[in-house]
DNA sequence: TAAAAGTATTCTAACATTTTCATATTTAGG
DNA sequence: CCTAAATATGAAAATGTTAGAATACTTTTA
């Protein structure tokens, strides 16, 4: 299993909207740095920040094709966590009813605000 | 369904090892803030403060009981989201054997490295 | 009602991330 | 070979995040 630290560091590396959408269209397919530039709006050398820091996370990787590079998907948990954060989940979770933890006091208590 | 922004925002929120070791503890039950002190190494108001962002983001909240705050997780994604950081994945994705998408090149060239 | 316990808030300095800009590298084509 | 296309790299400026310290707030207890 994944450290405390790879999970954080994993987290880190997608929390990024330009990287995000990046994965979201790589889970789709194969493309190449000016296909994003297109898709994106961003710079190319911002761009290919980006796209240094997933390689270097083991994220993505690229084939050669002449003077392209052509990314692809690479770490199995991505397209798993792209759905996960896809779903609707309208409901909160039930609060708790009684305190099973702590039991330090009367709890429960006012529902704040 | 979350936005781009709030799902990015989302995980912002939870990139961080305290905030992550907050969330498993919560996804087992109700904790209240010297719980956390004790199990976490870290000083009070450090420790509220990332209470404090998990609160604003409307991951986690709380009941009142006494002077003391016990916290219960909302957001039902978390739940989801830490169970799929805890999976093992070890296999990494097939590499794509073709360029479907770009289709600019005499692609697949050489893999990197 | 004064003191203590539990927790939150505010400010600031240190640190990390992100963007921008300039430039370098590699390959294809003339 | 010279130039243009595609992409990467490095450094500096702009921005965001975090930890620590001091202090404030609220509730309980003596």
């Amino acid at each position: 299993m994944r450290s405390l630290g790879q999970k954080v560091e994993l987290l880190r590396v997608i929390a990024h909207p330009v990287r995000v959408r990046i994965l979201e269209e790589l889970t789709k397919g194969v493309k190449c740095v000016s296909d994003f530039e297109e898709l994106l709006e961003i710079n190319q050398p911002n761009l290919s920040q980006h796209l240094g820091l997933l390689r270097n996370n083991g994220i993505v990787d690229y084939y050669i094709d002449g003077r392209l590079r052509c990314y692809f998907l690479v770490d199995p948990i991505i397209p798993d966590l792209l759905e996960i954060l896809r779903g609707d989940y309208l409901e909160s979770l039930p609060a708790p009813a009684c305190c099973p933890v702590t039991r330090k006091g009367k709890y429960p208590g006012e529902r704040r605000r």
